[in-house]
DNA sequence: TGCACGATGAAC
DNA sequence: TTCATCGTGCAC
């Protein structure tokens, strides 16, 4: 199978742009891999939706540094999520993975970032990781019919005032592994 | 040092 | 609609 491991200057651009094309890429995580079929993205410190709107501490410092790592946090103390830093080093942007669809070895379902991060068996122990490493990386997969983007509001950020309603989350029209409709 | 609260998922 | 479960951020 054809992989293509995406070069940090994918990372290092537009967050929009760059979640918009995640979609249909794979993930990779030692055996395991999945194609990403659903994102959101979170821009930086002005996003009220962000982690990085409270600026630079301890945990979203990653978010704030170079382009192509990864940002893995507990959330509900229970469920991991997955985001792939974007943008300059300097501003907190990244992509959270909300659903793939499975390409090898998954067990269990993967509609969900909670879902997805334990299909894959990533957690916090892979935060901060390079993505240009060989173990854990996004890869062009192989040649795929053109698909359509839906865009809609983010999930779960129901405090983020006038940030709810922005349409950042994106995924593949009428892929049955999209976490909600 | 303490405490309220999630970028969730599943059950009721 | 409620609950499980714990690290983070901010108040005290």
């Amino acid at each position: 199978m054809l992989m293509h491991k995406l070069p940090r200057d994918f990372y290092e651009r537009d967050t929009v742009l760059v979640a918009r094309e995640l979609l249909g890429k794979y993930l990779v995580h030692g055996e395991f891999a999945g194609k990403i079929v659903e994102v959101e993205g979170y821009l930086g410190q002005q996003d009220l939706a962000s982690h990085s709107s409270r600026g630079i501490t301890k945990r979203t410092e990653v978010m704030y540094g170079p382009p192509g790592y990864a940002y893995v946090y507990l959330i509900y103390g229970m469920y991991h999520c997955m985001n792939v830093v974007t943008e300059a080093k300097g501003i907190g942007s990244a992509v959270l993975l909300r659903a793939i669809e499975p390409v090898k070895n998954i067990t269990g379902r993967t509609q969900g970032p909670g879902l997805l991060t334990k299909a894959m068996h990533i957690d916090i122990r892979l935060n901060r990781h390079d993505l240009q490493s060989n173990d854990f990386f996004i890869a062009e997969g192989p040649p795929q019919l053109p698909f359509v983007i839906v865009e809609k509001p983010r999930i779960g950020i129901h405090f983020a005032q006038e940030w709810v309603e922005k349409p950042l989350r994106f995924y593949i029209k009428d892929n049955p592994f999209i976490s909600k409709l």
